[in-house]
DNA sequence: CAATAATCGAGACGGTACGTCGCGTCTTGGG
DNA sequence: CCCAAGACGCGACGTACCGTCTCGATTATTG
């Protein structure tokens, strides 16, 4: 992750016409940067991107990488990662299709390699670097909790669902369920985000579906 | 994993009592060497066991390691496969019962902090480790899960369960919420298992209970 | 060296009152590079003169200092040029005094812990940096050299010292003996510049003195 | 330097049998990294003896310099330390020729390049390692004042030489004569001893000489 | 007064060498 | 035949400076 991204300045130039002294990082170079992390993970995975392979690869000094990233696993991070999948605004409808729409833009980060390979590389520096993780935690993963969570409350509130449930565990249920199998089964199977909310829904004891 | 596994058994001892010929392999240096590889495991992961770390906290040569294992990754294997808790039988009384058996094992499991940390570190660097993975994979994480396989068929071919259940799903819901929780939640609520096996059951959506 | 000292004099300032266009070089700067340079110099040699260093102490940026040199070496040989004691002028009354004059000078000048220290450091460093050497023997160096040997011959020819004098050989024994001294003796003897001109004067076979 | 040589121990293995566990250093290997300094110090001076391309000529590990080496001044002392050349001992004839014995022993020292170098090089060390310098001037420097020392003193017993004389300063001036020289004029004159000596047993006043 | 032009500080650039660390292998003397 | 110790060749690590460059800001002279 960027060290500029830690600043809670969204754009880091424009302020008040202000801006650093000195040179201006070349944009040139880090594309480069980025773009030779990139192929190298594709040619050897993880360990096959080492800093000086992507300073030669990329035409660039070591120092240079350094003076961005602060090691290996930030730069993979940054390589590796697209933008995150805008989160769908649930419609209201109904729980169902609110809780397939989130769930299947889950199911289908997991699905894509790369995506998948990211979040696994980022959970495991997890323990390393922890302002990292809460971080990405804060920006990518609550948000998305936040949007199961409301669903499942506003579904109590409507009487769409039963009034006992527990939200945290149910939501756990669900997004547990997404990461496993995106860490287990490749390819996943496309209809997940369906069989898991009918699951979740219908639940496990045998008697006839109310609706 | 070691060499002399892959070598039929009677090949080591049973020859009519014979021995292999030399000085027999010190069984102090084994279990010194696993006891080092999983302090240091615990203390900063897969990236802290290096085997000149083990040697040396094992007091022991890095001959004496290579001589048992091949690499970093079958010397982990092993010494992780010490830590697994044992599994509870099911005894068949009632899903409800099995399913809480087995949850609170791996809920405990999850609840130590240093084996949720381990865990951690090992889901975490499975993709830079992925032969490490597989095989914890295949000896750890599949038999619980085929606890839980198993228990979900029984339940449906008992009448229990309902017989639409997806097995797959519904066991990655229930794993999946205990890593989750595990990962996040500190410390894990001590009823976590119960409120989890309940949701499950009965599912969200809002309709009297059957059973 | 400074560039401008290849440029005819004329060029910088005589040009009827004219001067160069933009802004002037600060003569702040230029102070305050040099200082830096010999302070760090004393700390570390010429090892410890790195530019960057040199520029940090100096509150100036690198560009500001390789705009008036054109590297280390020539930096340096200007700041070490700025130490260098003044030399005394041969009265000519006689070659004893004139010896002891200049011998003086330069053995106060390795009393001087500070000045010797930077004398040694540039000695011994001299076959790593040798055109910093070339340029501080032409500079220092020979200019006392040339007074100790015009002094010898004013002396031969005036009939004081005798005629077969071999010039080189004695002045190499007098400075030889100063730079010997004040490496190894601290402190040095006050009179050592006495000892030495009578020494050499007196010769060491035994005979009246004729003076 | 080796850093065994800074043990008093004489022969490092023969001491009662003893000796140290582990794999032997390989001589092969000590070898093929002083040769490989020497080779890279003759084709581009000091500067082109960095320890990479004395790794990379010598098919070493730079590990393997270094645990034998702590630096590269060590390295480059060890490689350019030809022996000392034997001391002469002075056979107590003549004052002259004993002086001319041990000057020209100093003086094809300086002769040589490689040894020249190797002197200046040590010299320019010693501010930065003080202990090195004080072991070398302890085996190599004094017993060579020594010798002119007792020279001088003999002299003056037996009346070869006058009563009066400073013995240290004359001493100075000897080899004083003979370091600055072989500093500054390449190559050296043949005959430099000679006229060292023959200059300082005259001295520079006008008289008839007596011997 | 405005335009021009050189210098200022700061700091990024592509490089090179540094000294350290861990790898997996090899080589000792001794149990 | 095993043990501990430790050296071996290798290669990546992250750091420090090199000498060059590119910024916006400053400060004189010139038109």
């Amino acid at each position: 992750m960027r060290e500029a991204a830690v600043l809670p300045v969204q754009d880091e130039e424009a302020r008040s016409g202000g801006r650093k002294p000195g040179r201006p990082r070349s944009e040139r170079a880090e594309r480069a940067i980025l773009d030779a992390a990139l192929e190298l993970f594709g040619e050897s995975g993880v360990a096959g991107v080492c800093i000086e392979a992507v300073a030669t690869r990329a035409g660039v000094g070591k120092a240079t990488i350094y003076r961005r990233w602060p090691g290996k696993q930030d730069l993979l991070l940054d390589a590796l990662s697209t933008l995150k999948s805008p989160l769908p605004e649930p419609h209201g409808e109904s729980v169902r299709d609110d809780l397939l729409a989130i769930l299947r833009v889950m199911v289908s980060d997991m699905a894509d390699p790369v995506r998948a390979r990211r979040f696994t590389l980022l959970l495991g520096e997890g323990e390393a670097h922890p302002l990292l993780m809460a971080r990405y935690k804060e920006r990518v993963v609550e948000p998305r909790r936040d949007v199961i969570r409301s669903v499942l409350r506003r579904g109590i509130a409507s009487g769409e669902l039963r009034r006992g449930i527990d939200v945290e565990t149910a939501m756990l249920m669900l997004t547990g369920a997404v990461v496993a199998c995106g860490r287990d089964i490749r390819p996943l199977p496309e209809d997940f985000a369906e069989r898991l909310v009918d699951e979740a829904l219908l639940g496990l004891v045998h008697r006839p579906a109310v609706r």
